[in-house]
DNA sequence: CCTCACTAGTTGAAGTTTCAAGCGTTGAGG
DNA sequence: CCTCAACGCTTGAAACTTCAACTAGTGAGG
């Protein structure tokens, strides 16, 4: 027997489906008008700009951003394309492959910082309390260890 | 000048951003290999099984699962294909297309439905107090108001 | 009546993501 | 040493989404 969800459940289902639908949406769509960047790709390079020499590794780089091998390789190989992120072999290991954010690419997310920023704060955190940010937290954080409790 | 996220706004956000790519991947799996189903497929066909005559105008229906007419457009023939629903030019004005859940359509639903909910509980809802749903609701809800007052 | 801006929806191409298959590398066990 | 399964990554095709352009219908204002 199936268990469904109660009336409060289904409504706050209802809302989260709701938030990652257009929450992402318009991310992406700020980014790419203001940027040429999808929220993606300015994950990659933000992820890349905190990180140590701003290199990574790719599995490194894809457990970072949420994202499968496959779907980084093809978004390295535009940013690439375009000389914000450059390839080299690891010294350590040959099956490695390390990602360099350039100079370039350094400019550009810089550039697209403070548009994505400020838009995460007045779609997000704009009018709410120190208690919804901690709840917020709390309660995605519960989703995320559930998720990569059950692979 | 920016006003950068602090310290809890950027915890918050990071993992409501791995909700947003995590939670959406697992869905869209576990539908795609329990029912070849994707999230929004099955937003779609629940959407409809739920309206009066279980029939929508295309508009109506993109509203109600947050996507574009065009998106929309192209997933209804994928389902138009494959008998799950029917375009029907409305009666009251020529350019509304309406669009019905066929029965075929309905079993798909009725199928799929029991291994969607048992996924949303299992990695939403187990373990969250009855707090936590509400102030989930609350804050997503908050996040949908403030995209959708900002177009 | 017209006109014209707007609405509803479709379409094809371009861009993105997933899927499945494949290639070379590594390392644990025999 | 070998072997072979697992790892790290890439690739091409298929599936999906977005974008821009387009058709056609509606209705408010003149």
């Amino acid at each position: 027997m199936t268990r469904w969800l109660d009336e409060d459940e289904l409504r706050a289902w209802l809302r989260l489906a709701g938030v990652m639908l257009k929450l992402s949406a318009a991310l992406d769509s700020q980014l790419q008008r203001d940027s040429d960047l999808t929220h993606f790709d300015y994950l990659c390079l933000a992820m890349l700009s905190e990180s140590d020499e701003r290199r990574l590794a790719m599995s490194e780089l894809a457990a970072r951003t949420n994202a499968s091998l496959s779907r980084l390789s093809h978004v390295i190989s535009k940013l690439e394309g375009r000389g914000w992120v450059a390839r080299t072999p690891s010294p350590r290991s040959r099956r490695v492959t390390l990602v360099d954010l350039t100079e370039e690419g350094w400019k550009v997310l810089v550039a697209a910082a403070p548009g994505h920023v400020e838009t995460v704060r007045s779609l997000v955190f704009e009018g709410l309390s120190r208690d919804d940010v901690a709840a917020l937290e709390r309660v995605a954080g519960h989703i995320v260890d559930r998720i990569e409790g059950t692979p």
